[in-house]
DNA sequence: CGCGCAACCTGTCTGC
DNA sequence: TGCAGACAGGTTGCGC
C-alpha cells in the first residue's frame, strides 16, 4: 500500500514530532516485524540513543540515530505507523510493535498481513551500498530527468510498468501511482521500457513526478488500510483517473477502462488514449 | 545479467 | 449458506 507519497506524508509528520527525541523502550508483540532479528537484540541497540533525523528512500522511513545508526521501517501492504503524545485514543488493531520516547509520545506499528519491518541499519562504511543497491534515483530530487530515465531503460525489454515498479532504478513509485503517471504520460504499461521515444521519456518523467506530488498534496491514496501518522485518510485515492475504475469512462477521452495483468499486477489502462502499438 | 514467478501473510470478495 | 480459489498496494530469492 504505502508508496512514495503515502511514506513522505508519514516522514513530514514524524519529522516535526519525534526529531530530538530519544527512545526509551521497544516493546514487540509479534517477534515477525522484526525478523530474522530479535526483539530482545534490537531493543538493546536502540534505547537510550536519541533520533537525529527521520529521512525516507523510496518507500523506506528511517530514523537516524545518533551514533550514524538507522533504525528502518518498511510498511509493504498494509502496514501503519501512528504516534500519539501520551497513547490514548483507540487501540490499532493489528498492533506489532511499539517505540516509547522520552516525552511520553509513542510510535505503534500495526500490519494486518505481517509483511512490514523494523531493523537496524548499522552505521558502518556499508550503510551507503545498503541503501543504494535497493533504491536507485529519487523521483522527486534533481538527479531525477527524462534522460536518466532514457539511461535507466535502454536495452530493456520488460514492459515499462515492471520497470517502473523496480525501485532499483527509481525509488518510490508502486502499483497505483505507476498506473496514474502512465495514462497520463499516455503510454501503454506493456510497452518495452527500452522502446520509448524522448519525447515519450519526457512525458513519462513529467507524469511520475506530478502524480507523486499530487499524492503528497493529498495526503496519500486511503485505497484501503492506509492512514497517515496521526490516524487520517488521504484523499488521493478520489484523484485517481484510471486505477480501480476498471469499466468506467476515461476522464480524458471517455474510452471505457480496461484491467490487465501486468507483471503479476493488476493494472489499468485506458485503450483509447495508452494505445499499444505492434 | 535480465526477466518471470513463487513465496511471504491475512482478509475480502467472487463464483459455484 | 458454505467453501474453494483468486486477489490485494511490496520485496526477495530462485530458476531459466
Amino acid at each position: 500500500m504505502p508508496e512514495l507519497p503515502e511514506v513522505e506524508t508519514i516522514r513530514r509528520q514524524l519529522e516535526e514530532r519525534i526529531t530530538g527525541r530519544t527512545i526509551t523502550r521497544l516493546r514487540v508483540w509479534d517477534p515477525m516485524v522484526v525478523s530474522p532479528d530479535s526483539a530482545r537484540r534490537l531493543a538493546r541497540r536502540i534505547t537510550g540513543r536519541r533520533i537525529e533525523r527521520v529521512s525516507r528512500r523510496g518507500k523506506y522511513l528511517r530514523l537516524e540515530l545518533e551514533g550514524g545508526d538507522t533504525l528502518a521501517v518498511h510498511l509493504r501492504m498494509t502496514g501503519r505507523l501512528h504516534w500519539s503524545d501520551d497513547g490514548a485514543g483507540p487501540l490499532e488493531p493489528y498492533q506489532r510493535a511499539r517505540i516509547e520516547l522520552d516525552d511520553g509520545s509513542r510510535l505503534e506499528m500495526s500490519d494486518m498481513r505481517r509483511f512490514g519491518r523494523i531493523w537496524l541499519v548499522p552505521g558502518d562504511r556499508a550503510a551507503a551500498a545498503y541503501w543504494d543497491a535497493r533504491t536507485g534515483v529519487e523521483p522527486l530530487e534533481p538527479g531525477f530527468t527524462a534522460s536518466r530515465l532514457g539511461t535507466l531503460f535502454a536495452g530493456r525489454r520488460a514492459p515499462v510498468k515492471a520497470a517502473l515498479l523496480d525501485q532499483r532504478m527509481v525509488a518510490g513509485v508502486g502499483n497505483i501511482y505507476a498506473d496514474e503517471a502512465l495514462h497520463q504520460a499516455r503510454i501503454h504499461p506493456l510497452r518495452p521500457a527500452g522502446d520509448l521515444g524522448p519525447d515519450e521519456l519526457r512525458r513519462l518523467h513529467r507524469a511520475v513526478r506530478d502524480r507523486l506530488r499530487a499524492g503528497i498534496d493529498s495526503g496519500g491514496a486511503s485505497i484501503d488500510r492506509y492512514r497517515d501518522a496521526t490516524g487520517r485518510r488521504g484523499s488521493m485515492q478520489d484523484l485517481l483517473a484510471v486505477h480501480l475504475h476498471a469499466g468506467e469512462p476515461c476522464p480524458r477521452c471517455g474510452t471505457t477502462i480496461e484491467k490487465i495483468r501486468v507483471a503479476q499486477r493488476g493494472t489499468y489502462v485506458c485503450p483509447g488514449c495508452q494505445p499499444l502499438p505492434r
